[in-house]
DNA sequence: TGGCACACGTGAGCC
DNA sequence: TGGCTCACGTGTGCC
């Protein structure tokens, strides 16, 4: 059936231009003719059935892939093939807008360690700091960076901890509890005498150079699980 | 004659099958023939011209997707359309990871306050302790954790805040210092006396009932801003 | 019934 | 040159 279909296609195409000329014919030429026709013909049909092969198996793989889609994507409602590739789209863009929002003001743990504080006047007078640090990560950095602050009166607001990989980031929102004169001395500004502070945790880290789970019962080295972390700005 | 030849090319399907009778046929019954074979020919036309075009347009419709969806990934290197949505595959099984992940452990905000403490005894007879905690956002949360935590001997080893439209969850994995005999009075276990110790902070939060920004400069009340936090292992 | 979505075989272009 | 991908028109089945 399915044979009987190629070949009555395929008839149309070729014998149907070269054999046009009916009635009879010298049995010789006839004879030549039908094996020249069976040459093209084994030829053309070869030819013609790799290609629709190979484009069988082409369709194939792209709708294998769809259906894979399909499987993923959440909502399985609309079964048509254009419809799926729009919400592929959707979904994309969804990760597209997350991963650039990870990207954003470099949240991101990178290889090189890092340093950088800003501080910003209030309207009430009080001064506003945000750090950012980024070094290897260890267990008790964040408890070191508390105490360090509390150290120069600096209360924190927020905090954000990013690790990946081994590495960590992390973004303090801190503030003085009250007139900055308490905690730069004269000549330092508040920004620098931070900075130092928090320096000096980061290299206290470095000294110590101990594995994250060193100290405490780590077991081998796991630095498989990694974890990210997001905040936002409240500024909008 | 062009439209005669488009009729032929469609004759091969539709004429051959009803005029397949042959040699010569009385006048009026030829001409009817005709004038039947010009109605269906141009009704089978139509229906032909409409349906290509209407599969022209589907198709345009799938390209259009799959054109959009190469400009949203990152490598637009394989033009080819089955290598492309084989990269679409993995950009959404990424996104699925993710997605899933933040799902996982309920780490985003709820609208109720929440308070889980979970123990886990180490190979080295160390106790780890993950809590979970959601309530509503405030300054100096996270350093009183930390103070509470410390008045019980337990140390930090990380933490995870995330903040949503003034809501916050707070995940800490905290770990005793030496034995858990320290930590938990006879006849309580460790995870209560940590839960009561949290649920302390929690209730000074509510007791206390600032606004968030009450302290510093905020404005208004901009509950506005929200914040996600994403996951993501490793192990591919 | 006609509109819609799909799979098919084929012609054409590109290494 | 064969092997690949693509667009096309068409046959077919489902509401």
């Amino acid at each position: 059936m399915a044979s009987r279909y190629g070949l009555g296609v395929y008839d149309g195409g070729a014998s149907s231009s070269s054999s046009r000329g009916f009635g009879l014919q010298p049995a010789a030429e006839l004879m030549q003719k039908m094996t020249v026709q069976e040459i093209m013909d084994a030829k053309a049909l070869a030819a013609s059935k790799s290609h629709s092969e190979a484009e069988r198996r082409r369709r194939e793989r792209i709708n294998t892939h769809l259906a894979k889609l399909r499987s993923l994507l959440p909502s399985t409602t609309k079964t048509d093939k254009a419809s799926l590739l729009a919400e592929v789209i959707q979904h994309v863009k969804e990760l597209r807008r997350q991963t650039s929002m990870i990207a954003e003001d470099g949240r991101v743990p990178t290889e090189s360690d890092e340093l950088t504080v800003d501080a910003a006047q209030e309207d009430d007078g009080r001064t506003v700091i945000k750090a950012s640090l980024c070094c290897d990560d260890r267990a008790d950095l964040l408890p070191e960076l508390i105490r360090a602050l509390k150290s120069l009166r600096l209360k924190a607001l927020r905090a954000e901890i990013t690790t990946l990989g081994g590495r960590v980031r992390n973004v303090l929102v801190v503030a003085g509890e009250e007139a900055e004169s308490d905690v730069a001395p004269p000549g330092q500004s508040v920004t620098s005498v931070v900075q130092e502070a928090l320096r000096g945790v980061m290299e206290r880290a470095v000294a110590a150079g101990e594995e994250v789970g060193g100290g405490g019962g780590g077991s081998k080295r796991q630095r498989t699980i990694t974890n990210v972390g997001l905040l936002q700005q409240r500024s909008m």
